[in-house]
DNA sequence: GATCCTCGAGTTCG
DNA sequence: CTCGAGGATC
């Protein structure tokens, strides 16, 4: 059986000693690993561990408990949850929404009690997962449930074994305490967004539905009626109460709960201890900030009464405990109305769909559009106009529809077809083999057009400044210019009839425009473009080809011995040359004298201090902007690409970084600070001793 | 042929 | 920031 050899002792003492060992050493080791995030012995000594446990079990099948770690999973499946009274209510939580809310819940307590004015507080992050209900016997895990009506749930023990970071027995820890005959635990089941995406995936890859968001995939995994299938699910537990403690010694303060709940070796939520309000209120403003980036899911803070004395006085109304309350962050999923969907056009022709919604607020901002981002997401969603949607909008990330609510349909919904033709020019839509998108096939279609000017005059292109999406489209509808080449020619007179235009912004705009004649050639050529050319690509070009006469001429198989120009990329480019259109283009630029030639590299680019280093920028760095940060790097012969690999030399990091920072670490990338980047330039001999260091850590 | 890395393109609100 | 696809590498 399995990879180990086990060596077994003779003696049945000897072999019963060693089991119970085993147990406790298993236990710990899950607490470790599950709970700690610490582990102190490898997966391979953990496996084996595992393995002999196993094999004594096979010996002695009647020395097996169910707390024994191999029970996790084994139970068979049910037909169906057996039903289970909690032992005290398990009560819910009162919302505010804003600071005056919360103090108007304090004074309406201070009326029923003056003494909440002396007492202090705790504040505990509120997990978006599903509440779950412990019982321990003499240590040992004996029932677990959901929360139900809050009077009775439903006894789901076998999935929640299966759960790694739930003791099964306690206390974990070796020198944890004695836990009392009959204690039950509260606490959240929940799946961290990374999980619940891979989750996800995978129920995807083998046609299954997948889960709506992180919660529902929780609530899905736990009401699994068959524990295997649970056990394969990536759920986590945090507790944060104390139901019923029945023994000496009870803990007279949630914050003395809460330390004792980690002695014995539970999964703890982060808290707060608070003397006042105010107190609280930063801390509910620190978990807002973290929200963003925390690796699940939260809906606000919970602030709870210390004293658990005066908690219990206080009593509850209704279902809602008096002595807590949850201070709700902004929602960041709500359902709205779909009004409408659109279709937008880009630069290179591409139809991308979008709804129009109702206006509604999600985590503080209104949202009035989303996404959807291509034909075949609409109908793989089967989003209807008219429908009610759910709009999820994730910290910083860009809002998108989750789906349509079906329950809510009327039969008024209409099902959306997509465009046959452009919605700006009117031209047929193209669908390319083997791709998912649509596209206009009008060249000179206005919304390409104006996309492409907005490109052209965009900061890392030609840099025009006041040319953005609104002046190009103006510009554009006013049919001053047929193509970028346009723009040198357009005179102060000719803008002065657009709406907005006066003497002086017309003038300012012409001169922004002529200041631009002279951006290096790279710029030009990422200008103009050409598809499958971005910045990097347009600065290999610049590097090779002088001007753009030489890379007019450039043939297919010369531009793809070009480290980092492939077949595909190189026949774009010869084909965007090939177009009569774009021959007319190029002359009109060098007539109008925007015709930058490269300069070429010095030949000592190899002395530079950072030649052949990579970087990529987290954050933001204290005196620089990434931009110039990029200029910086790349004049001192360096290298800044977007994301971390193993390749990466350095990571450099400013204030609030971003998940960069999580993948360098993981990838064992060094990071270093603006001020050591800079150092690194200016002072040789600490710029050696770096890479040393780095040489050497690499191994 | 598979896998990893990098680049390009599109995206929302204030 | 994230996804998809092109390109490089083994």
């Amino acid at each position: 059986m399995g990879p180990f050899t086990i060596q077994l002792p003779d003696d049945e003492a000897e072999l019963r000693r060693r089991y119970e060992e085993l147990k406790r050493l298993i236990h710990y080791h899950n607490y470790r690993y599950y709970v700690l995030n610490d582990p102190i012995i490898s997966d391979y000594e953990y496996d084996r561990l595992m393995a002999e446990l196993r094999a004594i079990e096979e010996k002695h099948p009647e020395w097996v408990t169910p707390d024994s770690p191999t029970q996790r999973v084994g139970a068979p499946p049910a037909s169906e949850f057996r039903k289970v009274r909690h032992p005290a209510p398990i009560l819910s939580l009162a919302n505010v929404f804003d600071d005056a809310g919360l103090d108007a819940w304090l004074q309406r307590l201070a009326r029923l009690d003056p003494a909440v004015l002396e007492t202090d507080f705790t504040v505990e992050p509120k997990i978006d997962g599903l509440t779950v209900v412990l019982h321990y016997r003499d240590g040992v895990f004996v029932l677990g449930a959901t929360r139900g009506d809050g009077e009775v749930g439903e006894d789901v023990t076998a999935n929640l074994r299966t759960v790694r970071s739930l003791p099964l027995r306690i206390p974990t820890r070796p020198d944890g305490p004695k836990p009392p005959p009959y204690l039950v635990v509260r606490g959240e089941a929940y799946m961290t967004r990374a999980d619940f995406e891979a989750l996800n995936e995978q129920l995807r890859a083998r046609g299954e539905r997948p889960f709506a968001n992180p919660r529902n995939a929780a609530a899905g995994s736990l009401r699994q009626l068959d524990p295997s299938v649970t056990a394969q699910r990536p759920l986590r537990l945090l507790t944060y109460q104390i139901v019923v403690y029945e023994g000496p010694d009870e803990p007279r303060t949630q914050w003395d709960a809460l330390r004792y709940l980690e002695a014995l070796g539970f999964p703890v939520v982060e808290a707060d201890l608070c003397p006042d309000l105010d107190c609280a209120k930063r801390a509910y403003r620190k978990w807002l900030q973290r929200r963003p980036t925390w690796p699940y899911d939260l809906d606000g803070v919970v602030i709870k009464i210390n004293d658990l004395e005066l908690q219990r006085r206080l009593g509850a109304v209704g279902k809602d405990a008096r002595g807590m309350i949850a201070y709700k962050f902004p929602a960041q999923e709500v359902t709205t109305t779909l009004r409408d969907i659109k279709v937008n056009v880009g630069r290179t022709g591409v139809l991308t769909p979008y709804a129009v919604l109702d206006p509604v607020e999600i985590g503080g901002v209104i949202v009035r559009k989303a996404t959807l981002h291509n034909f075949d997401y609409i109908r793989e969603k089967d989003i209807r106009i008219g429908d009610r949607v759910i709009v999820r909008r994730a910290g910083d990330v860009i809002p998108y529809i989750v789906g349509p609510v079906i329950a809510a349909r009327t039969g008024e919904e209409r099902i959306y077809e997509p465009p046959t033709h452009c919605p700006v020019c009117g031209a047929p839509v193209e669908k390319v083999e083997g791709e998912v998108a649509l596209y206009c096939i009008n060249a000179a279609c206005p919304a390409q057009l104006s996309r492409n000017i907005e490109h052209f005059a965009s900061r890392e292109a030609m840099d025009i400044e006041g040319l953005g999406r609104k002046v190009a489209e103006q510009l554009v509808a006013a049919k001053l210019v047929n193509d970028v080449a346009d723009l040198y020619y357009l005179k102060p007179e000719d803008l002065i009839p657009l709406e907005g235009f006066a003497e002086k912004k017309a003038h300012k705009l012409v001169e922004a425009i002529q200041a631009s004649k002279d951006r290096p050639l790279e710029r030009l050529i990422y200008g103009l473009g050409i598809r499958g050319v971005g910045a990097v690509t347009a600065r290999l070009l610049a590097e090779r080809y002088p001007d753009l006469d030489a890379l007019r001429h450039a043939t297919a198989e010369e531009l793809s011995s070009i480290e980092g120009i492939g077949p595909v990329t190189a026949q774009f480019i010869v084909d965007w040359f090939r177009r009569k259109q774009h021959q007319r283009l190029l002359e009109k630029l060098r007539r109008a004298g925007v015709w930058p030639r490269a300069s070429r590299p010095s030949p000592s680019a190899e002395d530079q201090p950072l030649a052949g280093l990579t970087f990529v920028i987290t954050g933001t760095l204290p005196t620089m902007t990434r931009e110039e940060a990029k200029a910086y790097i790349q004049r001192h012969g360096g290298r800044v690409t977007n994301s971390v690999s193993r390749k990466t030399d350095f990571l450099i990091v400013g204030a609030n970084p971003g998940s960069k920072l999580r993948k360098a670490q993981t990838l064992g990338v060094p990071t270093i600070d603006e001020e050591t980047l800079r150092r690194m330039v200016e002072d040789p001999g600490f710029r050696e001793q770096l890479l040393a260091q780095r040489r050497r850590t690499q191994g």
